[in-house]
DNA sequence: TAGTGGTCTAGACCACCGG
DNA sequence: CGGTGGTCTAGACCACTAA
């Protein structure tokens, strides 16, 4: 283990624990670095962690303090926790059982917008899945994805009921990288309201995604539509 | 200028300018210090906001590559600026004229809930404020706010109708820090529809949001309800 | 003015990828 | 194996805050 990332560890188990209190000022600097025997540059990184989580604030002169947020977005429930909005829906539930509904799992050449959004000439094809996918047998959320089949050449009707981010990540050793999201509200169509068993006014959270690899490339273009009244956390950071 | 601030922008112009092509793998690490006349970890820390930004992806072992964006997101307009979200809605609409209507400011001692997320004890004061805010004329949006009057003793009418982040900036000389927010999609209530002038049935998305001030102290809960399909932006980054 | 965090350096060492 | 990016250090210097 790094050592930036088992200082982060221990301060933010200090903070949760309740040894750091909200509005506490920590140690400085140089304390820090006589309490885990680790340099400066190491401290500041370790706390650029924190600081990305939400937890501490720091100001220039002055000190580094703990948050006031509330005690149980501290402990980063699923929501909040980056790593796992990254990794897909099935890591998001983990401990739960998630399956799917597959409604339309084809190959197709995608329209013109998608196709340039995954860097594909326009006579290229790719995999074209709309799913429903279900928490412990209760639906959650209708998927549309478009998969260049370049860069999944073999995927089959069992990897589209179970992940393909599993697939991707465990049997090809493919790396997911990075996702750009584009959030709005919007209302079901009678399919999806049918799918999800929810009534046809009731608005549902469009999360429209590129997904992209380690190296940069993008491997999936999507559009998923939550219904129960599902959450987006973020947390922004000024500089 | 900061050093790595300057050779970040460099690049970046580099790659929305077409020298450095989508796809492309950039200088190694060596030749960007010997170009820019700078340390490795000076680059380093430069590269590391182009991944946040979301145009470069790196690969250890291999190196460094820009991602297969779209020209338009690269360019990185208002929605995908972490910086103009954290300013506030005035800051989003830069060019326009942002007006306010009022409907209710008060002061007074807010529910529970809203109180922990603020810090503030039982029979603590704050400033409730509901407004509609318009874009050229044009209703966006309806926003309820508390904010202790503890942290801004002095908020008046004239502040309120136009941008209160504008009045704490500038004459309290407050630093706004972060922002903790939680996305999800709703109906309007009738007020809300007719405030908006949108028909009751049209969703509308909902950012309910804690600021922090710089030192970590929480200064604003609020909820944003967005018309007029406004959409939020977001880039996730694996590490 | 003393003390805070932020930037930057030169250089050592490590983990990983590809030929 | 050579080359990539990642981590870590000791130490210099700077910008800012608070008393």
């Amino acid at each position: 283990m790094l050592k930036y990332e088992s200082v982060a560890d221990d301060i933010r188990e200090k903070i949760v624990g309740g040894t750091y209190a909200p509005n506490d000022q920590l140690p400085t600097t140089p304390e820090l670095c006589d309490e885990y025997q680790v340099s400066k540059i190491t401290v500041k990184k370790a706390m650029d962690e924190l600081v990305a989580q939400g937890l501490i604030a720091r100001r220039r002169g002055s000190g580094t303090y703990v948050k006031r947020t509330t005690v149980a977005e501290a402990k980063s429930p699923a929501g909040w926790d980056m790593s796992s909005q990254m990794a897909g829906f099935c890591a998001e539930h983990q401990g739960h059982e998630v399956t799917s509904v597959v409604h339309d799992f084809s190959v197709v050449r995608p329209e013109a917008g998608v196709a340039e959004m995954l860097g594909m000439d326009s006579d290229e094809f790719a995999y074209h899945i709309v799913r429903t996918r279900l928490v412990d047998g209760v639906p959650h959320v209708v998927e549309y994805t478009y998969m260049p089949i370049k860069l999944v050449p073999d995927l089959r009707e069992r990897n589209v009921e179970t992940s393909i981010y599993g697939y991707l990540e465990g049997e090809l050793g493919l790396k997911i990288g990075s996702a750009h999201r584009v959030i709005k509200a919007v209302l079901p169509t009678d399919d999806e309201a049918t799918w999800l068993g929810v009534d046809p006014s009731q608005p549902l959270l469009e999360v429209k995604q590129v997904g992209f690899l380690d190296d940069g490339v993008p491997f999936e273009w999507s559009v998923a539509r939550h219904a129960n009244d599902y959450e987006f956390c973020s947390i922004s950071t000024h500089n």
